[in-house]
DNA sequence: CTGTTAGCGCCTTCAT
DNA sequence: ATGAAGGCGCTAACAG
């Protein structure tokens, strides 16, 4: 039926050590050997059993890929990275959803696991000592893929969220506004949540405008959230002069919702954003928005998990990765 | 270092055939031993090994996923489709992206057999004989997942594409629009290309509006070549009153190319595509289109493939998923 | 440069 | 209900 090394070697006339040899690009093969080999390769059909030589060598060249929501643009991004950096060591992605709940996280961590992945990249919610825990049952690297950990213990790619907000509020300060809210997410999430929230909290407090509650709403990081958001805002007795919001997403959301309400984006509302997805200029006006190099976060931490698989020394483990500001037409200068 | 299921036998003083049996849920265990043998488990902190499982029962629970860019937005719903039934099934997923690119299919499609998948599904350009060829070097059930072959010989997941086509274009005409242009993708893309370009000839045929070459523009899918072609078509002797866009991509590049030219959608010019991707509900006007659905389609034809893999016997191996006009406000009766 | 020989960790008859 | 034993297909020393 399925034809192995062994039918190669008969058919070669050599043993199976020798093909084994050729097939793993050993060197130490004659030429004349290792072309019989070949053609007996060819004319069997064989195909090497990736699953038998992992068992052997006890390497299985696929890394797991824990992931939000593969659906989410911002993660097929990521993803996109990572696994163009594989492809390119030769590595293959065994990909799972896990909603960032951690049950399921820690769920897919274990059979992930349990397929004797190499390595593995982990993007979820928050990392809790349950996490830590589940990476250390087992020895093989891995590192975190836009979050990092709260003790800064695990190697891991992501970029300064409390800064990338800072500079966003920081722009529409520099423009003249002084009444800015804020379309948050939840508080719980360490990244896009919190750490936005405190880098909107900083901007303020530098230029010396106080907090002012009833200008940030909570979010869900959608489309309709933002819409939500600015509805709420635009009943305030003193309406906001801009709108920061913790993602693009939101930032449309916020455009649109002001647009739908007969007012003028950045006219009447200055909108700025974080992430700098595709949609973000596929708008009128344009999102002005502060980048978050998916890709690259993606690319990178894949990177450097082959070296830690490789067991090559890396420097530096934990890498923060730069964000920038893009200035489009969402912003303008307090009227 | 790792322990292994002999370890557990010693450590619970049974057989490793009786932890095997435990492990797998076999019933013929005593439920004293059973729990015996758990409480090992327990204490060694054993995982079973999945490779070994695999090469012994020759059963990965794994199948290989080879998808053109999880980075677009259609197929990264696809993905997640096929991803949620199979965690159902727990399968888990190796992802491999191959950008439409036929050497790089025909590669991944060899490299995920090697890994021993216990299935494959394939999303990509056009299904060549070598992919065939490919396919049957291996007896592993494989689905196609939103394309078909020619000669429709393989089990299949796909909206009709023609008629997708052809039902947005006479939502046009039952508006009253005769002068209909379109924008397509490369006529050599069976489905989003080809297909619905016939699907726009056919309807204006049965209307008895003449075919006009000169309104026929070749996009790439993306928001950019909307704006491109609308760009062209603006400049005609005669403009059209109504644009059929082969992506929602391509036609929301459309919309805002008409709007920067100081035009109003739809009151100058209609604009309808095809996806009901979620941008088309996140720009304004909001665009009608024909939804294709993307995560049934993954949904269900991973849903066919355990079915395969488990020698169910089906009927129908080439299903055909329906598509829906979705009106909302980017068309209007012709002025 | 090539062959021999042990496993890798587990499943799976076949006995008992 | 449980144990013994033979692979699954390949890699990796170790000889020669």
């Amino acid at each position: 039926m399925t034809v192995t090394i062994y039918d190669v070697a008969r058919e070669a006339g050599v043993s199976m050590a020798t093909v084994s040899r050729v097939v793993n690009n050993n060197p130490n093969v004659k030429p004349q050997t290792r072309k019989k080999v070949y053609e007996a390769i060819e004319r069997l059909g064989y195909r090497p059993n990736a699953v038998a030589r992992g068992l052997a060598s006890k390497k299985t060249t696929t890394v797991g890929v824990v992931i939000p929501d593969i659906a989410n643009a911002n993660f097929a991004e990521v993803a996109r990275g990572i696994e163009d950096i594989a492809n390119m060591y030769h590595y293959n992605i065994i990909l799972c959803n896990a909603d960032k709940r951690k049950e399921k996280e820690i769920r897919v961590i274990n059979t992930l696991l349990e397929k004797q992945v190499d390595g593995l990249l982990f993007m979820g919610g928050v990392v809790t000592d349950e996490h830590i825990q589940a990476f250390n049952t087992s020895n093989v690297p891995i590192v975190l893929c836009a979050t990092t950990d709260e003790k800064g213990t695990m190697p891991s790619v992501d970029i300064d969220h409390e800064t990338a907000a800072y500079d966003a509020v920081r722009k529409l300060i520099a423009e003249g506004h002084a009444r800015i809210a804020m379309i948050s997410g939840t508080l719980q999430d360490p990244a896009n949540g919190f750490a936005r929230y405190q880098g909107y909290k900083r901007a303020l407090e530098e230029s010396g405008i106080a907090f002012d509650e009833s200008l940030v709403r909570v979010g869900n990081y959608r489309y309709e959230s933002g819409i939500e958001a600015v509805q709420y805002f635009l009943e305030l007795a003193e309406r906001p002069t801009a709108v920061f919001a913790a993602t693009d997403e939101m930032a449309i959301g916020a455009i649109h919702g002001i647009q739908d309400a007969g007012l003028s984006v950045p006219g009447d509302i200055s909108v700025i954003g974080v992430d700098n997805i595709r949609l973000a200029s596929m708008v009128r006006p344009l999102l002005t928005t502060v980048a978050q190099p998916m890709y690259d976060i993606g690319a990178v931490s894949m990177r450097l998990l082959t070296k830690l698989m490789k067991k090559e020394n890396v420097e530096q483990a934990r890498v923060t990765l730069h964000h920038e500001l893009i200035v489009r037409n969402s912003v303008a200068p307090r009227g």
